[in-house]
DNA sequence: TTGTATGCGTTATCAC
DNA sequence: GTGATAACGCATACAA
């Protein structure tokens, strides 16, 4: 990569100073019309492009920022990652997205190699509730938003979420409402925001209509395909078994949907299935899943935004953004009235 | 962001000079031990971390990649995207994925942008046969690598592929096995290298099997959900409809799966259908797609490989990497004999 | 309106 | 082994 053209090269062509090329660059006002155009021309003959490290380096931005997720292959952190990429290319924008777990020290790298590349803001899509190092960051007011999952115990957080409780609720209620009076509910580890807020939800919801909390009904491990697969197969077989699942994400759901259809139960007429998420698989005609949408778009891009405003206001001390956006229920063809 | 501690305060605090500070940091050899736990105190207590973009300007070397897919939400790509990730973590390279169009305007402008972020190398994971806008960064020996598709009439491109040609060829012989002989074929635009080799495979096998060439049976449009499954449905209801397809991807077959559904065929023992690429829900009981593999796994830590043994070779006179593995038949639930 | 000079935080090339 | 000092390629305050 010799040859590499720089401002001075455009200057000395176009008779002017470095400094009036950096300006047409930085389309400054006060540059009279005629010069402008020799540089202009002078870069497209010599073909320059400014080198954005430099750039980076004297200016202190970076025009780049970070988007921490679990595991990108997720359709869930897919479908956001592309909505993120295409809105922040709108503003000339670039992300590096890091694929990391969601441990402490994971996160810690993965905030560390951001820091140090120098992005102007991370987003922060997948993080467990007890996360604490993110605090001296927020200290120095640096601009982190969560998207999603969010940190609890930290006043100066921003995040964007959806109103998992209500959800929930709104799931259990529409099981409710067609007859299934023992729901099973099948949740990821509540160190996570939105697994906890959604398992709160669901025990309201099981006490305001009146039902009775089963601990037996409930799963709240790994996310595993196998181990959800396993559970709910021991319950679809039981004798006096759950009429319906309230499934966490739709991803568990398609592992308890396959249970079913193992034990022989046909969806909705013996088991209703919901599920939460709202991924794109769960409008596919096979699987037709209904599920509690939780209007991704509207989140990605506004979590972009609001953290391009962050990082565009000198005044940090402006009021946390804390925004819980209404989730909403979909119904297809997994949940039908209890007949049992 | 103000209070950064730079390498400076790192060597007074150290009783050293910066330079000092900057060879323990990269693990020069010839530094006191004494001298050198001196500095890793200071950088301990200052809480110390390199500023990577003064870091590159001065060493000419970001030890970020870029990646450049068509659309991050199709599974495809984002399936790639996590095993790129994971794996260039191991090496200590970031990535900045670019979500973009693959028409040629596009291209150059995501090209350039990551020749202007100063990326050590690319990896153009969808890109049009037709593409020249390349040529020039092969020139200046900027490495670039293409994953899946690639350009043709470039001699010194590099690129890892599957077999196309050949599974393609798989696919069909696989149905002539069950006994079919009126066999559709849906593309995507063989503009691109992946539709392209496919096509030829299909139109080789179906001579091979002394098949009928019926130009009827073929679509080669937009990689549309919609289109294909109005084409789909069209051949569903012939009189004399095909009684296998063979689509070009497995998004493709979904939607095709689709239209048999609504058509009242059933899969298979009305009509066959058989992917490629072999994406993740392919596996999923609900949908338990036969299909093409393409080795995902393979292809994608081979090229980030590869791209990083071009980064840092010197001479970058070897011979253009030019790899392409077996694809392979994945027989699921959705072929079956010919009964008609 | 334009040029000069300095700085951004490192690495790298010299000296010593 | 260690310390000055010059790049790296720009932006920017200050002069003119």
């Amino acid at each position: 990569m010799k040859g590499r053209v720089s401002a001075y090269d455009v200057a000395k062509l176009a008779k002017v100073s470095q400094s009036t090329v950096s300006r047409v660059l930085n389309n400054y006002p006060h540059v009279r019309k005629e010069t402008r155009q020799r540089v202009h021309d002078a870069i497209n003959t010599l073909g320059f492009s400014p080198d954005e490290i430099a750039r980076s380096l004297a200016s202190k931005k970076t025009n780049t920022i970070g988007l921490i997720v679990e595991d990108i292959s997720n359709s869930f952190y897919a479908e956001t990652a592309h909505i993120i990429l295409r809105e922040a290319q709108k503003y000339d924008y670039e992300v590096i997205i890091i694929d990391a777990e969601t441990d402490e020290n994971s996160f810690e790298r993965a905030i560390s190699t951001l820091n140090g590349k120098r992005v102007d803001g991370i987003i922060v899509a997948s993080t467990r509730m007890d996360n604490q190092k993110v605090k001296e960051f927020y200290d120095k007011g640096f601009p982190i938003i969560f998207y999603n999952r969010r940190i609890y115990g930290i006043e100066e957080s921003h995040y964007v979420e959806v109103d998992n409780k209500l959800g929930a609720k709104m799931a259990v209620n529409h099981l409710v409402e067609n007859k299934h009076r023992k729901i099973a509910f099948i949740s990821g580890p509540t160190i996570y925001s939105t697994f906890y807020q959604r398992f709160e939800g669901y025990k309201e919801a099981v006490q305001d209509n009146g039902l009775e909390y089963d601990e037996s009904l409930i799963y709240k491990g790994e996310v595993s395909y196998d181990q959800v697969f396993q559970f709910a197969l021991n319950l679809m077989r039981d004798e006096d078994r759950p009429t319906a699942f309230f499934a966490s994400t739709d991803q568990m759901a398609l592992a308890i949907m396959d249970a079913a259809a193992r034990s022989g139960r046909h969806i909705p007429f013996d088991v209703s299935v919901i599920g939460f998420d709202d991924i794109e698989i769960a409008s596919n005609p096979y699987i037709s899943l209904s599920t509690i949408s939780q209007r991704k778009r509207e989140m990605a891009v506004l979590t972009l935004q609001k953290l391009l405003s962050l990082i565009n206001s000198d005044d940090s001390n402006d009021e946390p953004n804390k925004i819980t956006l209404e989730p909403e229920l979909i119904i297809r063809k997994t949940t039908g009235v209890n007949n049992q």
